[in-house]
DNA sequence: CTCCAAAATTAGGCTACCATAAATTTGGTT
DNA sequence: AACCAAATTTATGGTAGCCTAATTTTGGAG
């Protein structure tokens, strides 16, 4: 008496689905209703209507005013779709010269309808990068995800040197915000200042020594490593 | 009393529907109702039904029972999938070692889903290449299509020496068959024979000196460009 | 000039997905 | 312990695009 797996034929919207269910997961976020309508744009009934699918299909599981959690088979579809993306990303900003604020976007439409002959042949080419322009960490082919820890720009002490490491943010403008600040990924810079009750954040910047100011919200989506001194300090 | 055109967004369906008639039409083929269907792999009602909304849309003219024609609003939409389409194929085989036989399957998926952007920074990688790999020209930006004149090796007598110029076949099966008689857009050759009643031609390339027989039909599909003998002959 | 087969269209249905409006369930507050 | 607001689901309806079956039109053969 085996579950009725029903063929994995995923069309677009259920890859979406699937990747953001995924995706808001892995950021500790609750996959509820409501917050996947917010991140697909669709209204709520929208999303309990396709969960009924995706639950019949075997794909993730569904307690009705509860919540949904994502089987084997939809966490594969997920993080095959994550790797699409970030491979496409990864390519299009190293050949085609695009631009990290851009990317995003051309990704989107792009995940859906490349092979995964043509993603492996992208990531060969680039020498299986192991993350994208964001800084975001790329899934193997059969799955794995490396995970480093980091940790927010907001919760580094002052004092600390630290090296920026991903951008959770998506957002163009933003993007090209933190661009201006002379920050992207691998940038390493020390915390110089750091303001109670949601203040801004003040760091120097290695490379120029400039001094740059960062307002809380958008320090919350740059997260960090923390470089140790190797001898001094 | 304007037309009323609507909006132009165009799905993935009729970006299909609005490119098989163009072509079908570029290539002399009546663009009827039961061909569309089956360039398309659907049933001839739903071309009906189709050739009716693209008619409101203002991208055809329909003249029921007597056939389609695209408008100009039409032909610029299906040129620019045809340049989209050409310029994927150019792209992929060149930087991503797709093969002629593989290439236009993958290109069919991604010319719905790319952006005009990136088309563009493909082909300017590929300094505005002029032909596909099959040997199509691509139609310029602006919708200009070169149409070199060719003929097919069929009619060509025997004793002339000719360039292959365009292979007009997309199944992988023929096309890696082409290949293996060392054929291949560019590749020169002498017409040595023609048999009468459909029957199979000989030809000599000329880089290797092999002499090739080709079945009525393929050569057909084998569009050519006579090589005048510069001096003697 | 009539008739018939082929081609095309209309009629009627289905699936996937979206939306809005109307229930329903949940969980915290009093 | 009852109630209420928020979250969610159900009910209902719409569009795009596909299908099969039934009907209509066309154009050539006799």
């Amino acid at each position: 008496m085996t579950a009725a797996v029903k063929d994995p034929l995923l069309t677009r919207s259920t890859e979406d689905y699937l990747k953001v269910i995924y995706e808001l997961g892995s950021k500790g976020v609750a996959a509820q209703t409501s917050t996947i309508a917010v991140a697909l744009s669709v209204a709520p009934p929208s999303v309990s209507g396709m969960m009924k699918r995706l639950a019949e299909s075997g794909l993730l599981t569904h307690t009705p005013y509860r919540g949904v959690e994502l089987t084997e088979a939809g966490k594969r579809a997920a993080l095959r779709m994550v790797r699409r993306h970030r491979v496409l990303e990864a390519y299009l900003t190293s050949k085609l010269s695009y631009s990290w604020d851009t990317v995003h976007e051309e990704a989107e439409r792009l995940e859906h309808a490349v092979s995964d002959e043509l993603i492996e042949r992208m990531a060969l080419t680039l020498d299986n990068p192991r993350f994208d322009p964001h800084g975001a960490p790329i899934p193997t082919e059969s799955g794995d995800v490396e995970i480093p820890d980091r940790i927010s720009l907001t919760d580094i002490p002052v004092g600390k040197r630290a090296a920026l490491s991903m951008v959770g943010d998506r957002e163009p403008e933003r993007l090209r915000f933190i661009e201006s600040l002379g920050l992207k990924p691998g940038v390493r810079f020390v915390v110089i200042g750091q303001q109670p009750f949601q203040g801004p954040v003040t760091i120097q910047i290695e490379h120029d020594d400039r001094e740059e100011i960062i307002g809380h919200e958008l320090a919350e989506g740059l997260l960090c490593t923390i470089v140790e001194d190797s001898d001094d300090e």
